[in-house]
DNA sequence: TGTAACCTTGACGTTTACGTAATAGTTAAG
DNA sequence: CTTAACTATTACGTAAACGTCAAGGTTACA
């Protein structure tokens, strides 16, 4: 049948090499995944990815010699953010691509923050992404706090019956 | 300039006098407002409400002379449930209607249960309208939780960040 | 070499949740 | 009685977020 599952051939994962890798080993070599993979592993079809792709949410890392699209680990990372602001918020995917958007240049500013020199750069950045953070995370905070009234007034209602009970059974 | 504002004219209002009133007086004689005051009341369109309607989410108390539409204040109350669910928990109009589908079987067991005299067959309707609360209260509580943790991972970041940042400032 | 199972780019279809007329009846005020 | 401001129904339009072919290239395996 084809192609066996779990084979990653032409995946040759040269990412370019990061000058200055980490400190844990070479973050070359990274693993990288098919359409479909990436679809499986997020629980999203091959088409919306290529929509998210469209929107301009998501574009996988590289293509292949062949054309295919080749999701990275990072990239999967995303799609499961999109997943959870989509899911959890009720944003659009307009509202989320911002989001997103603020994330990636907290991305950026850490690549950034490496390679800076200057103590005072580097403070500089490390408070705006705090900032963007901090964004994030009203607009989170927001949504919990009225989530929380719509818990309350649901519990308010099950002590009601609860008490008319036990007056009842005694 | 025709209509002035505020009035609530052929809303003659009869509401079919409620067999066994509550404690605070008759509950007769509700106030209704006609389509345009409820989407003034709810923030919402005309369009948005006659849509409610075909949709069977929220049918208006009952139509005038007119056939004009005459929207109760629990129809409002309603309408502003749809909202909240709409905007805070991403449900679509389906999984909402079946929320509220839940919410009204609690009115009814609530109606069914002033009539009721056997004190076991009232005890039944408590538990049961317990029940529905317990399931409305679920559907919250799991969005609370996932909410959460969006939260937790958005103040790690910040956290790692503060750390840094101090650490360079000393 | 063939063929199954991937992948590509269109492009049209669909559902949801309304917006936006068009046409016509109703009501309050002058 | 006219007119302005409501209202009704019908119906076509739309943006978002995909689903679903169609026509063709690519890759792995027998």
């Amino acid at each position: 049948m084809g192609k066996s599952m779990g084979m990653t051939e032409n995946n040759q994962a040269q990412a370019e090499i990061q000058t200055g890798a980490g400190t844990e080993g070479f973050d070359t070599l990274e693993e990288l995944f098919q359409i479909e993979e990436a679809a499986r592993r997020t629980g999203l079809t091959s088409r919306t990815l290529r929509y998210y792709e469209e929107r301009g949410l998501v574009v996988p890392a590289r293509r292949g010699d062949s054309n295919y699209r080749l999701y990275s680990e990072a990239d999967i990372e995303r799609i499961e953010r999109i997943k959870q602001l989509k899911d959890l918020l009720a944003f659009s995917l307009d509202e989320i691509g911002e989001l997103l958007e603020v994330e990636e240049q907290r991305v950026s500013l850490k690549q950034a923050f490496k390679l800076e020199t200057d103590d005072a750069v580097k403070s500089q950045q490390l408070r705006q992404a705090i900032l963007l953070n901090h964004r994030e995370l009203t607009l989170i905070d927001d949504k919990l706090q009225r989530l929380e009234k719509l818990k309350q007034d649901a519990l308010a209602r099950i002590d009601r019956h609860q008490h008319r009970l036990t007056q009842l059974e005694g």
